[in-house]
DNA sequence: GTATACATGTAAAAAGTTACATGATTTT
DNA sequence: AAAATCATGTAACTTTTTACATGTATAC
């Protein structure tokens, strides 16, 4: 479905700018969604210079290190804006290793499941903390943008991402509720 | 990480079964949070029984139809077993196209990017009817289960399952209401 | 008899990961 | 001077999808 083009595509709608500069918005912004390494990043670039749905510019930084600033074309423009209104059907469920170990907990024992689920929990609150730090400091929450600006889209992805997370947690810990009866009826 | 070859064992761990009953497995079950074609099942299949993991025994069904039960071996359960105890750090967030348009909703005009919500509710309402629908019917639900036999790991999964989905739906829910104050506002 | 489900495979292509490879610039 | 970050690429491999390919058994 050539997602990556579309979201290389998406980000050059808002801005030009380097393999480099996508790598790393990829890595930040776009990480509770899609994301991308740089060996896939860099020929897809490529790819889409071919097809002329993107131009670079080449600047030298400092004395002598090139680097490719890219731009979206009017093709390209035009090419984002057929897809995202596309209506899509329901993708397939993501794929979650934990979970699928926790389809197969007959072969832990009690304990080991209980170990299994608050390692899960420990990570997960972690990364929960850091999300709605990121919230905190967005500049909608503090009730500067408005709807149909460029933040709007990145504020209710990142509202989406940290209502995810709590509820993965509030599942894990009923787990853990669960099975600890488990372990007092023994 | 070879997480396919695991889903395979663990499934095996609990009974001996064919490639196509694997297949149905996949895509009723552990849909959820796992899945393959049977185009990545048997070549998969051949690779475990290579690995000595696995072995079969040719079934006639019928007059002539020839089916494939796959057993697992005593070195397929330790391996597994290995597996199921192994502490995972996170995974990378799961990848979700309907986020990655929302991300980018500025390309959109107000009533579109509505529309665009609305029709993904329309579909994420109808799979929690289903969802719902195998939770009430689960064994559990009804009181017949007990902790660490089989049927507990399909509970808590599915559960899971219904909750990641009741949440996603509260998400779209406050988006639409949000974009539709926008519206109001115009 | 016809449609659906059962049953098993392969080939080619796309998508994604890991490792290899190099060098410049900026910060400490 | 060293470490971190900026910057760009390729090669090999794994994983997953789509399409091709074939035939049997069962339910209506």
């Amino acid at each position: 479905m050539r997602t990556l083009k579309y979201a290389i595509l998406g980000l050059l709608n808002r801005r030009s700018m380097t393999g480099y500069d996508l790598m790393k918005d990829f890595n930040l912004d776009l990480v509770n969604f899609w994301y991308a390494r740089h060996s896939q990043i860099y020929p897809e670039l490529k790819k889409l210079t071919d097809e002329g749905l993107i131009t670079y510019e080449t600047i030298i930084q400092g004395e002598r290190m090139e680097k490719k600033l890219y731009s979206i074309t009017q093709q390209g423009q035009k090419d984002f804006a057929a897809w995202i209104l596309e209506k899509d059907l329901l993708e397939p469920t993501p794929k979650d290793i934990f979970r699928l170990k926790t389809y197969f907990i007959e072969a832990m024992e009690l304990d080991q499941m209980i170990d299994h689920f608050e390692y899960q929990l420990e990570q997960r609150e972690e990364k929960l903390k850091k999300l709605k730090n990121t919230m905190d400091h967005h500049p909608f929450t503090k009730g500067w943008v408005k709807i149909g600006t460029t933040k709007y889209g990145d504020y209710i992805v990142l509202k989406g991402a940290v209502m995810r997370e709590q509820t993965y947690i509030q599942w894990l810990k009923e787990c853990i509720e669960e099975m600890q009866c488990g372990i007092l009826k023994k």
